[in-house]
RNA sequence: GUGAUUGUAGCUCAGUUGGUUAGAGCGCUGGAUUGUGGUUCCAGAGGUCGCCGGUUCGAAACCGGUCUUUCACCCCA
């Protein structure tokens, strides 16, 4: 008997209506990515565990795909360890490969091995699932395709600005209402730094990340759990609760950072951004975010994140600068930033907010009805011709009843059906019936073309 | 990884304190209508009640486990 078919957790099936509406993001989103000079590259699903691990910092590991070795793997591991049943450990021995967790990393390895094709500055851009090993949860999938964008081999913060502008574009054209949160790492070390906690970096930004979500008093109960000085968290409120316009932050962040080198560099980089935003045509409100910290460690400058204003979600779009991430694959001094589109909460915001486009250009426009093999004969070559102009035409492959040939059609919403029969032979005419009004015309073939192009 | 939650026809869901043959709507198939779909009417097909085990004379219902769904935490797109 034939087992219930399923597919794994979090992941899912696209049908055809969920595929025109997922192919509508991609496409815009690769349009304007192509406008800005962006070349597309592809990388494996299943990258070796080498290049993966401790990327992602220890959550990250965990969330890893692991690929199991071919063969008689188990075979080769000595009986001590395998008593020992400690499946991290065992893990490195059985499995060296795994699902791509992000794009950066795999990126960063791919430029690092092609770095003397590379022609530098390298704009590309990449859109591939990636997988986690996450529980799934609303808007959160295992499966899920990131659209990335990166510019690697360049320091200029005109970068950082592209990439707002880039953001701005697509959503103009996905007609979504957007903010754009812009902060900077060399700002939160700063921070850090100046309250005394410089080793704490992370600790901080995870916990003052949450304050929108889970307020002032619990992020300082956080702080005060990971062993956070009570003087430094003292220090710390004005800084985090700071308000006002960008320029209002950043002028109050030069008096609090003034010992920090670091942290001055941070809102000399946040300046110049915005002195350049204020020359460009760029809608999408961009706030400075001092509690944006995002989890990956290996940003070091701009982080970025996109939140739609229209309803409560996670971030659509998040990146950054990384400035040594080829490091570790060998390659030094080699300064990225990028962001990363999520299709897949894209398309839950767009599918809430009903704003995908009515028409699409994916559906047939015409059906022929099949009557039997001599009119067939005569459709084909007219089939042939309408595709030939460009128009999206099919034939229904078998003379079956009529009615199942108009449900199909129908079903299908195929705005016309072409029918010839008997007496369309005779005359070598075509009837072209609108599907929506119901009329009917008889058109000769050149007319039909003409018509329908 | 922690804590909840869900599973009955292709889909959305009913199903009483555990009791005979598990229902509806939509969809599907056929017919009313042999060259006209989307509306209407008539008829029909379709179920290991997620899976495994237990309690019981008897389980879709109660209990345990497992998988799956959804949600919160952690973390993140």
């Amino acid at each position: 008997m034939a087992q219930k078919p399923s597919i794994p957790k979090g992941t899912r099936d696209f049908s055809p209506v969920e595929m025109v509406k997922r192919n509508y993001i991609f496409d815009t989103i690769k349009k304007v990515f192509q406008l800005y000079g962006f070349m597309p590259i592809e990388t494996p699903s299943m990258e070796n565990l080498s290049t993966l691990m401790g990327k992602y910092g220890e959550e990250g590991d965990k969330l890893l795909f692991k690929v199991l070795n071919s063969g008689d793997f188990l075979s080769k591991i000595d009986e001590t360890q395998l008593r020992e049943r400690n499946s991290i450990k065992l893990t490195t021995k059985i499995s060296e490969k795994g699902l791509r967790y992000d794009l950066t990393v795999p990126f960063a390895r791919y430029v690092v091995q092609h770095r003397n094709e590379i022609n530098f500055p390298f704009k590309r851009y990449q859109i591939q699932p990636v997988w986690r090993a996450d529980r799934p949860q609303k808007g959160r999938y295992r499966e899920f395709y990131q659209c990335d964008v990166d510019v690697i081999g360049s320091n200029s913060l005109l970068n950082e600005v592209e990439l707002i502008q880039i953001v701005d574009e697509v959503y103009k054209r996905l007609q979504l209402n957007v903010i754009i949160k812009l902060n900077n790492r060399k700002i939160l070390a700063g921070i850090a730094e100046v309250i005394g906690e410089a080793d704490k970096i992370i600790d901080i930004t995870v916990a003052i990340d949450k304050l929108d979500k889970i307020g002032l008093d619990n992020v300082n109960k956080e702080l005060v759990d990971k062993g956070i000085a009570q003087e430094a968290i003292d220090t710390l409120q004005p800084i985090i609760l700071l308000s006002g316009t960008n320029q209002d932050k950043l002028a109050k962040l030069k008096e609090l950072l003034a010992s920090s080198e670091i942290g001055r560099k941070g809102i000399e980089e946040l300046e110049i951004v915005f002195n350049y935003l204020n020359h460009l045509n760029v809608n999408t409100e961009v706030e400075l975010d001092l509690t944006l910290a995002r989890g990956l460690n290996y940003y070091t400058g701009a982080i970025f994140e996109v939140k739609s204003k229209d309803m409560e979600f996670g971030s659509i779009t998040g990146g950054g600068r990384y400035d040594d991430l080829t490091g570790i694959f060998g390659l030094k001094d080699v300064s990225g930033v990028g962001i990363s589109f999520g299709a897949d909460r894209i398309y839950d915001v767009l599918e809430q907010m009903n704003k995908f486009p009515e028409e699409t250009e994916a559906t047939t426009k015409v059906l022929f009805i099949n009557f039997g093999e001599k009119e067939e004969s005569f459709c084909l070559p007219i089939l042939a011709k309408l595709r030939a102009n460009g128009i999206n035409a099919e034939i229904f492959p078998a003379s079956q009843k009529m009615k199942k040939q108009m449900t199909y059609a129908n079903n299908k919403n195929i705005p016309y059906v072409i029918l010839v029969g008997e007496s369309e032979l005779e005359e070598g005419m075509l009837s072209l019936k609108d599907m929506e009004t119901g009329e009917q015309e008889k058109l000769s073939p050149e007319q039909l073309v003409e018509k329908l192009t």
